[in-house]
DNA sequence: GCAAAAGTGTTGAACTTACACCCATGT
DNA sequence: ACATGGGTGTAAGTTCAACACTTTTGC
């Protein structure tokens, strides 16, 4: 059973990831200041080895977690990168992953431990291999699933306020919304839970927390509701 | 500089083609009889390894190729599957590519040597290992996709009516549309060129031909137009 | 002449957009 | 008291969905 497959090359399985955060002024990346070669010295996404005993997603979990510390994070592939000579080393399959973490969430000190710093993600320095076109690529694909998914809320700490929101969505965007009618637009979903507490950090007069209401999404999407920014 | 990796576990890497093709009334798709193990006999999706020599879209290039006799093909990377027995015979890592084919440009000796057929994408059969998931995955993918990006011309032969490329949209969508208001929002984009024939196989009245403008359609995203259907 | 599909026109409802305006509060 | 960002209201403009209607032709 296992003699058909004999004479086809096989390869190395890289996983590497492009980690969103969001400060609540700025979109950021968190990437790894490389103390170990090849290429030492310079900039990276976060990458490990595929195991024999483990997916893909699996691999790219636990090296998200190695990370940050984080676990049951939002966490997908989006490409799988070939090129014959992608990496001058040796030739290796990557399969990237982006992850929408909350910044506030993530353990210092793993980071740190591992050289990790958060760029923001309009001065994303140079980076090995084709890990910047990973970037644009991983960019590219949030932006437009931003629009049709909930994943902004991903990238928001639990409790959040309606201009914190707008702001994210401004800064993958990449533009400037209307307060009242983005307010008018989230709120016509009715898929956020507000609470009686209020933000008072960003204004004099603070602004009402909220909650993302994940079951109620749920509910609705079964219903045929579609979700747009 | 070739040691760093040494450690780690090598792969197979195969690419597997989800082939779509309209003939106009139903969506379809080309699977493979396998008269070759491992599975002899069911259905499959047409697939191979990756050569150290090439790329993953160059290795997908070749096989459809090998497939169909065409070349310059829309077909797109989707997704990378990795589960560690899905396929029993092997660790085998599978790159999924969707492939949109115009059916009347496609070599019927080629597909027929290698034991080809059209299936409506309702009527799949069972498939080896994942496959079906990687056709479910394609399908959601070019349902959303077609919504953005003009994906159906490269389905529709050089020359069709609107009634066709309506009928296109609606078997993709699994819904109908209003003629009428179908046929405005397309033509509201003034991305069709119509010509001086006429198809009359389809109705007694005969309807008007057009060709998809793709420099046009080019030139509009330069200037921050969005498709949408 | 009638059925059937191609193609046009109209209308009210729904949604967007722009912008004026009020509110609460720290300095 | 006033500047600042939070939050509400409204009117005009645009798009959308439904559907009535006309056109052409093979039988």
């Amino acid at each position: 059973m296992s003699g058909f497959y004999q004479p086809h090359p096989r390869f190395l399985q890289a996983i590497d990831c492009v980690i969103f955060g969001f400060d609540l002024e700025k979109l950021k990346l968190l990437l790894i200041h490389r103390d170990f070669e090849p290429q030492k010295g310079k900039y990276s996404l976060m990458g490990g080895f595929l195991k024999e005993s483990e997916n893909l997603d699996e691999a790219a979990g636990r090296i998200l977690e190695k990370l940050t510390g984080l676990d049951n994070v939002y966490l997908e592939q989006f490409n799988t990168y070939s090129e014959v000579n992608r990496d001058p080393a040796a030739r290796v399959i990557s399969t990237a992953y982006y992850a929408l973490i909350k910044i506030d969430e993530s353990d210092r000190d793993k980071t740190q431990s591992h050289g990790a710093e958060w760029f923001d993600i309009n001065e994303i320095p140079e980076l090995i291999f084709d890990h910047n076109s990973m970037v644009e690529n991983a960019f590219d694909i949030i932006r437009h699933k931003s629009k049709f998914y909930p994943l902004g809320f991903e990238l928001l700490p639990e409790k959040f306020t309606i201009p914190q929101l707008q702001k994210l969505y401004e800064v993958i965007n990449q533009v400037k919304f209307d307060n009242a009618n983005f307010r008018k637009k989230i709120m016509s979903m009715n898929l956020l839970v507000k609470l009686d507490e209020k933000e008072k950090e960003g204004s004099k007069k603070g602004a009402f927390l909220y909650q993302f209401d994940k079951e109620k999404y749920d509910k609705l999407i079964q219903s045929g509701f579609l979700f747009e920014i």
